[in-house]
DNA sequence: TGTCATAGTATCATTTTTTATACTAAAGGA
DNA sequence: TCCTTTAGTATAAAAAATGATACTATGACA
């Protein structure tokens, strides 16, 4: 019992040193809790995505997307239309990260106040 | 009811477009979650935690409690001793993420296994 | 024939994040 | 006197994330 570290259990066997770090491997960065956000209403194609998360690029969206979708976190229907359709929506497994979202979306919903003015504050001298 | 869309709620005014980005102004980033999630079960030193979190450097340690300090997430408690010593612990205020950080310690515990799985398999060809 | 819309890609530039490395103070002990 | 420890800071560099801009295919429509 003595500089024995294997009980930190077996996340490192999976590359993470906590479950929660699994975790932001999925749903990390800056865009990809906002995108699911908007999903968990339902689908929502390529463009409306874009205009309900103002401030990403076009790109970005892509990537994120891409990712997500890699990850079996979101679904890509494409319909043979011109000009084209594509819509974006949660799979079963994305479903279950809308715990996660929702409680973020909660404590934004109750905290951001809060936040807004004591940064106010700090920014005195910032 | 045509184009207009003041109806985004209010949170334009607060430089986010919905709740969920304001939150993870927060606890956005690749370590802070992770160092809350140590936090929970009470008060850290600083190299503890750096032993917990493996991977971090000392400075993006610092940084990162430096900016949970500033937004009133964490309590940074000196003792006038050499060494050093420094104790970081949720405040009233950091507890109320704890629902968030739960939420994804559960998500990684359930999911972990498959998503880890599911890249080898995707990478097949990566 | 020219124009429009959607859902992208491609390329390059910039910004932000993260790392590496060396350095510091101060008290106690050998 | 030198070495150890803790909790940092300073500086520079590298890597990763993000952004700006221009470009594409396709069918419908004027």
């Amino acid at each position: 019992m003595n500089n024995q570290q294997f009980d930190l259990s077996n996340w490192q066997s999976y590359g993470y040193s906590c479950p929660v770090e699994a975790t932001l491997d999925i749903i990390g960065g800056k865009w990809k809790s906002v995108i699911l956000y908007h999903l968990i209403d339902g689908e929502i194609r390529f463009n409306e995505l874009k205009r309900l998360v103002p401030g990403i690029t076009q790109r970005m969206l892509t990537l994120q997307l891409r990712e997500l979708e890699r990850d079996g976190i979101i679904h890509r229907e494409v319909y043979k239309q011109v000009p084209p359709k594509v819509e974006y929506s949660l799979t079963l497994f994305g479903k279950t990260l809308i715990p996660i979202i929702k409680s973020m979306l909660q404590w934004g919903i109750e905290h951001t106040e809060k936040i807004v003015h004591h940064r106010e504050q700090a920014n005195v001298k910032d």
